[in-house]
DNA sequence: GTCTATAAGATGATAGAC
DNA sequence: GTCTATCATCTTATAGAC
């Protein structure tokens, strides 16, 4: 493995092991087992190098998916998927890693760079299946493909967070939105019938789906 | 003002503009107007004064709130209350505070101590309202309100963060879950119809919520 | 309680030998 | 590409004067 690699491998870990606030050139350096000014030689600076891996890292796991979401074709299908994806991801450690990168984001420009990468990668990925399997149904007519898969993908990394603080506390939550994933199973089965209290709904409240112009 | 009490409205600030990887002892007194030193005086860590001013926070503004919850008796009432509660503490910025908060909390126990507190004592409110609106609703049978209240509080950290990164992308987002809102005020609406098809969905995949002991 | 001074260490980054 | 050596700066934390 070259060095480059091995570098963009120890910030991974890093990340998920340590959190970006005790992450430096030398912590990295000697996970790597590499001199630490190669971390400026390779990379320029820290929050480059951690770009770098946050990029490679969010390339690589979608395109791990990519077939399994194209063969969903049901609702409940994405949502089995979903609970998969995320219970994997968050075993391999990508979810904290895109945690700590957002944490750290707020006030770097680069680490934002690559968090916005990271976030529209999955976004993409995402909301080809959700257009594609709520079209048929009721749910299909009130929201926005593109903003629920940004929302669950955001979602997913409050609960990684909350994850390393209240391993338990964290693990309810989840439950909780299994049984909401039930509901909307229900919602789905109910077809014409929720369909048109949906339109009703959305008449008195004004709070459909936008038109796309 | 006390320097005690400078000393964590600064931090607060801190953690919002700056982020708790720029956080330290000397940034912090430099923004309260005082001595370094004093940080640990009368904190001891710097650790200790973020946990504190977290704390501080989270029960100020839980407190601010309690009424205002406790005055709520339909389920759309709570979304609509929810939606304000999320608009004002992301302008305050206090959501912005947790989210630091939890992101240096992964590998500092200090911390991870003030992070649970406040998803604690913001779980225990929302629980209360949660369960009181949703016993009546064919919603009741199905969701945990205890879970449900940690999973919207950690949804939100997800989304907080999110919005720091890309803010017209956090803004389709949390659309993307007021819509959702509205679905959810249609499986209310349908009642027995939706109790009865929520019933039949549950005795299918028995993933409904788990009997009280 | 507040200040100065200072210890003891970590950090980003660079120059220059190999 | 990789190493050593080094800077200037920042960090937590303490001792001791006031």
């Amino acid at each position: 493995m070259s060095t480059r690699d091995k570098l963009l491998r120890a910030t991974q870990e890093a990340l998920v092991e340590d959190g970006i606030a005790h992450l430096s050139a030398r912590t990295v350096a000697a996970r790597a087992g590499v001199n630490q000014a190669l971390v400026f030689y390779h990379f320029g600076t820290v929050s480059e190098l951690v770009g770098a891996a946050a990029r490679s890292l969010s390339d690589q796991s979608v395109a791990h998916y990519r077939e399994r979401f194209a063969a969903v074709q049901s609702l409940g299908g994405l949502l089995a998927l979903g609970e998969e994806v995320h219970a994997h991801e968050q075993d391999t450690g990508n979810v904290a890693v895109m945690a700590q990168l957002m944490a750290g984001a707020q006030r770097d420009e680069v680490l934002a760079g690559a968090a916005r990468h990271a976030m529209d990668v999955w976004r993409q990925e995402v909301e080809t299946v959700v257009r594609r399997v709520l079209e048929p149904s009721p749910l299909g007519a009130v929201v926005d493909a593109a903003g629920l898969a940004r929302a669950v993908s955001a979602a997913f990394i409050g609960l990684e967070l909350y994850e390393g603080v209240d391993a338990p506390g964290a693990a309810s939550a989840l439950a909780a939105l299994a049984q909401l994933g039930v509901l909307v199973e229900v919602l789905d089965d109910l077809g014409p019938v929720a369909r048109r209290a949906v339109g009703a709904r959305l008449r008195r409240t004004g709070k459909g789906r936008p038109e796309p112009r």
